[in-house]
DNA sequence: GTGGCAGATGCAATCAATGGCACTTACATC
DNA sequence: GATGTAAGTGCCATTGATTGCATCTGCCAC
């Protein structure tokens, strides 16, 4: 099944249509392979179809998300940036001083998912997380 | 040391200067004991001084958040929320069925910054985190 | 107390993001 | 293939958040 099938049969399975602007949004994002901000997905998308309307990139995106198709990050500082979610669930280590991205393997956080749980039988997104700190780069330089 | 004279000195050691409007921004946030949207905040300091820029606000609020006197969170949905950072670091489970928010305790997170600094050193921001998932009223319901 | 200046403020403009509403369209059913 | 309808889209207005810039003001040094 190409990539462009699947996402059509994941949109039909939770009762959502299949549109031209719909498959170019979720494409596009699927293909970046990273983060694009809705602004670049709504550039990015108007290369073949222009005149699409940005709103409708962002309830695509926010139904997306809804059927975790995508992830919403807030990456810091500005625009929200969003990422297509492979089967590899994994974090970001975030420096606020280069801004530098990491990713970080989803074992990290398995341990606290099942505390949260045992404690206090609270059953956390633990899929994506992004973490802000200094990276090692940078800890000298801060200082 | 009231803690009026306490933030101005922090302002102050932080080469920054202290004014009616970064005093009445400050107190609010401080007083209010939780959560504060920047536009709740803005209402609060209007009663007092009616003529308070809303970008004067966010501006007090963002150096405020650099010198470590609050930090903001996403809550989820909308309005990003300022809080007063007390002595006690800690962390917030939200649920986003209900929106219930829960206190979580600075330690289980600890274990998280000293592995990720030592595999990676990596040093990260764990003052403040915002949890979301499901909570245990709402396990039930959502199945 | 006066003067100078870096930092802060207010205003206006701007951009990102969202919601209402009328029109359009995908698609299930016949 | 024709039809009905619920979901999706585009346009417009609105709100939240931020920035540029001219003006103002704490506050330090004298």
């Amino acid at each position: 099944m190409s990539c462009e099938t699947e996402t059509a049969t994941t949109l039909k399975d939770a009762g959502q249509k299949v549109t031209p602007q719909r498959m170019l949004i979720l494409s596009s994002v699927r293909h970046a392979g990273g983060h694009l901000t809705a602004s670049q997905i709504l550039e990015e998308v108007r290369h073949s179809y222009p005149y699409v309307d940005a709103s409708t990139v962002y309830r695509t995106l926010a139904s997306a998300r809804v059927l975790k198709l995508v992830n919403e990050t807030n990456m810091g500082s500005d625009d929200n940036q969003f990422e297509w979610i492979g089967k590899e669930r994994h974090h970001h280590l975030i420096c606020r001083s280069c801004g530098e991205v990491t990713s970080l393997d989803n074992s990290y956080l398995d341990g606290l998912a099942s505390t949260l749980l045992e404690d206090h039988r609270f059953q956390a997104d633990l899929d994506h997380f992004a973490i802000f700190g200094v990276c090692k780069g940078c800890v000298g330089k801060e200082r």
